[in-house]
DNA sequence: ATGCCAACCCGGGGTTGA
């Protein structure tokens, strides 16, 4: 089975490239991420003329989450418990299914903007809420493949970026974010982490500005965190470089992992 | 060449992203 996440950056602005790209990859399950669209205009009829079942959750121009299958699609939930909300509303950042006897959760986790700005005790507090979410769903189930895929918005390591020294006072490497992810492993998920199809580090995303892209000044943000039943199954993994490039290429590239299942 | 920010909504500019 193959299993993917990617943030297209705007399902309308990316519907082309996703449709080559599921054609070119063809991955059973697909998360997505930063829709910005509403759920009701996800154009799942598009996607169905690749044999793809859609489950979408977006409420309106910013966030939203689907999972695409063509392995079958069951169990949706939109939303985590305890989501905290920001500025008390709650966001589309996250949809759990069932696909093919494997339990996903495609997550946007929040930005931060800052440390120190509410947006960036929003993401700490919306991590704890996919930790508790994350506790249920696979204590209920301990044998059954489960894993979160998605845009973290969190480089685990130093490595995980091109440049830590230019990372001072910012999101994405502070300790609070990476205890987080800690957390998450501790809970009995691993990090599985891709191989780079080029240079060094598998980086996942690369900024639009200043050829950060041709320069490889990336950042790893795009995580597959899955227990022991679906790390133990992982036959490969990699970032799919080829689709940042070119125009009309989101800033992220997709992640996909090969399982023996 | 991998190439110098893009997408949203609104109706040219502010907001968001990481």
């Amino acid at each position: 089975m193959r299993i993917a996440t990617w943030n297209v950056n705007s399902i309308g602005a990316r519907l082309d490239r996703l449709k080559g790209w599921l054609a070119a990859a063809q991955p059973d399950v697909l998360c997505l991420q930063e829709l910005k669209c509403a759920t009701e205009a996800f154009p799942a009829d598009q996607v169905a003329e690749l044999g793809y079942e859609t489950a979408a959750y977006g409420l309106g121009r910013w966030n939203g989450v689907a999972v695409l299958s063509r392995v079958g699609i069951t169990d949706v939930r939109r939303g985590i418990d305890g989501d905290p909300g920001y500025e008390d509303a709650e966001e589309a950042r996250a949809i759990g299914a069932t696909c093919g006897g494997v339990r996903v959760w495609s997550v946007y986790v929040p930005n931060g903007r800052e440390p120190g700005h509410a947006h960036y005790q929003y993401k700490l507090h919306w991590l704890e809420a996919l930790h508790g979410t994350v506790l249920v769903e696979t204590g209920g189930a301990p044998q059954r493949p489960f894993a979160v895929l998605g845009d973290f918005n969190i480089a685990p390591t130093d490595d995980d970026v091109w440049d830590i020294s230019r990372f001072a006072e910012s999101t994405h490497v502070t300790e609070p974010e990476r205890k987080a992810l800690a957390v998450l492993r501790d809970s009995g998920l691993t990090d599985v982490v891709p191989r780079p199809l080029k240079y060094d580090h598998p980086y996942t995303y690369w900024d639009y500005r200043a050829l950060a892209f041709p320069k490889n000044r990336g950042m790893r943000i795009d995580l597959v965190y899955g227990n022991q039943p679906f790390a133990g199954a992982v036959s490969d993994a990699y970032v799919d470089r080829e689709e940042r490039k070119g125009k009309g290429a989101s800033d992220h590239a997709p992640v996909v992992v090969d399982l023996d299942l």
